[in-house]
DNA sequence: CGAAGTGTTGAAGGGTTTCAAGCATAGTGG
DNA sequence: CCACTATGCTTGAAACCCTTCAACACTTCG
């Protein structure tokens, strides 16, 4: 069976039509590509540092991250993938990873032959600025991140990060409305992505909670007053770049543009 | 006058072949490119947050940085700029900019319209891969930062810095030798880029000052123990990607493989 | 000469960390 | 079925890094 037509495979094709210049045949050319899928445990290194880029690897379920452990020890996810997110796009470009990408839940990979894609970037205009534009938006999610860090409260860059993981998994079709959606991380794994302690997270969290706006339990996050927390955390959704995506109902219209305001009010 | 043969444009071209895919031809045609010279004196704006992108700006001469001023009125700089880098890069992909980009010296620019471009691209196999390098280089640097935001005190974050422009600034021809650059940063700008106040950047730059890991003064940085402050800040050039780089003595020799080795010993 | 920008220093306060302990749940093997 | 262990969540108290506020020195410049 072609990968493509796996359920799975739905949030990445997602995101592949989020670009406005991808072509039936892009999609196409990209479906028929050998791909090998595989599943990765929890705490499993799906790209280690230093390896040999001979291979991208495509999230088509499950939550990964970039993970960096400082010399003292301690560790720091400067970056986390969901379903349809390409976890080393940087492999496509760089001979080696710089950076190692682990499993945080189990997760199931899409491995795209990092030379074939190579060439059928070199034929497809469309899949050149589809990819191109994951990797932009990568870095604009990067650059968001840096700012929470250097210049957010916890409470803030918490909320911020709630905000985001809901959008990112709405605009792909996970999750029951937005701001309802799986979060399967550890406050630890929670506080190595905002530059906490497990211990501050989980008092943050805390306040979150009783101050009414969100809750959380048992994997499943709920924003009650999307509009105050959005506030709050100064969250504005431009950086993801999910205007016009196909993520409402499975109509197959595209967000409408009520929706995309819904995002920022 | 064709652009690229001002001297200034020197460090952008050097850049470029970094690429190892690179061709004389994709040089040639970047070149010839109709583009527009500009100066933005301190504290201007280059690009601002929200403008349509008709051109992408390649830095010249000069400082400047990716500037977000949060609700509260704090300031964080995400991203720093020096001669040969394209402040603008995600320009090429989405139609508008979600940062501002703000001189912090008086720049130089040189304006690329972004259509010719695109369309050269098309063309340019190898100069596809320079600027996608360039842009994933940009990733991993932004990445790097989050690293040292979130899980380095205030003395490590300030030598990273500081080993990373120096090693920027050499591998582009500016400087003399590893460690010796310019550094025309205000404390309070360190201060927005590092997540710190500009008291607790004074305070750290005498720690480190007085430990005779660094001198700086009157804008001028020298780093009298490379291994001892990389050592103490954990600082690794390698997501700079800079390996193998054209930045010795302009004799025409790449960068020797020792001098490679020196960047982390 | 006054004003503005930058660097410097001191003292007090606060957000977050660190350390430590206790609790709940789930899985495991005897 | 029940210790036993491992993992994750919760809570309290003390310590610390950094911020905040305030003041002053120095330089540049109109």
């Amino acid at each position: 069976m072609n990968w493509s037509q796996r359920p799975m495979a739905a949030p990445f094709f997602s995101r592949l039509r989020r670009s406005s210049q991808i072509a039936a045949a892009d999609v196409a050319a990209l479906s028929a590509l050998p791909a090998e899928i595989r599943v990765f445990e929890a705490h499993a290194t799906i790209v280690p540092e230093g390896r040999r880029n001979d291979h991208v690897h495509v999230m088509l379920d499950g939550w990964a991250s970039r993970t960096k452990i400082l010399e003292n020890g301690s560790r720091q996810m400067p970056a986390l993938f969901v379903a349809g997110d390409v976890c080393d796009l940087d492999g496509l470009l760089f001979v080696r990873s710089d950076c190692t990408t682990m499993a945080l839940t189990r997760c199931t990979v899409a491995l795209l032959p990092r030379d074939i894609l190579l060439t059928l970037l070199d034929r497809h205009r469309g899949l050149r600025h589809a990819l191109g534009s994951m990797l932009a938006t990568e870095l604009s999610t990067s650059t968001q991140w840096t700012v929470c860090l250097g210049r957010r409260s916890a409470r803030e860059r918490l909320g911020h990060l709630l905000c985001e993981l809901s959008v990112r998994l709405h605009s792909v079709g996970l999750g029951n409305g937005l701001g309802v959606c799986t979060l399967p991380l550890t406050q630890e794994e929670i506080a190595d992505v905002l530059g906490l302690t497990a211990v501050h997270v989980n008092r943050t969290l805390q306040g979150l909670r009783s101050d009414g706006l969100i809750q959380l339990r048992e994997q499943r996050l709920l924003i009650n007053d999307w509009a105050a927390l959005r506030r709050e955390c100064g969250f504005d959704a431009a950086y993801l770049h999910v205007d016009g995506v196909a993520a409402g109902p499975p109509d197959g219209r595209g967000m409408s543009a009520d929706a995309h305001v819904s995002l920022n009010s």
